[in-house]
DNA sequence: ATTAAACAGCGGGGGCAACGCTATAAATTC
DNA sequence: GAATTTATAGCGTTGCCCCCGCTGTTTAAT
């Protein structure tokens, strides 16, 4: 029997901007501007915005850079 | 300055490879097949071994659908 | 009040990797 | 050796992400 579909989409969503606000609150804390985490991350400014926001959903490999970049450690999905 | 590019690269990889490696063993451990857990997570059952495998980086939303199947809280990156 | 500079949001075209789908082979278990 | 499970390959579609550009807001200096 499959998972909820409705459930599981939403929870989803939900996860996408809940990391989005993850991520900026993490990058202020460490006092860094979106261009500089970009240049860090080597990757590009308008995407890390549109992240923040919510706008698609990052690979993983993404989420690794954030990671060593912020040097933050994120949970899927927190309990 | 960015992070060394070199390094990054290779904890991405590593991290791809690991994470299948884990999903592999929640997912035996939680005594589903491939194609059950495939069924519950209302995706193609290529794509799990493909991801246990690590042949590419998956998305978050994904990843949120394994953490929900398979009740497990994934670290990125574990410290 | 005006200007400049720093920062963030967002739209859109384009390339390519993620993922679906199907089929086949290989491995594992009985 | 049959049945089940898994690996892998090829091809099509979708959407992540790059890249460029413009806008709006804020702050500071003049």
């Amino acid at each position: 029997m499959p998972t909820d579909i409705t459930s599981t989409e939403s929870q989803i969503r939900d996860y996408r901007l809940k990391l989005g606000d993850k991520i900026r609150q993490v990058r202020e804390q460490r006092g860094y501007s979106q261009e500089q985490l970009a240049d860090m991350m080597d990757i590009n400014r308008s995407t890390i915005s549109k992240i923040e926001n919510g706008k698609f959903s990052i690979t993983v490999d993404y989420l690794v850079r954030f990671s060593i970049s912020l040097d933050y450690e994120f949970k899927v999905i927190e309990r």
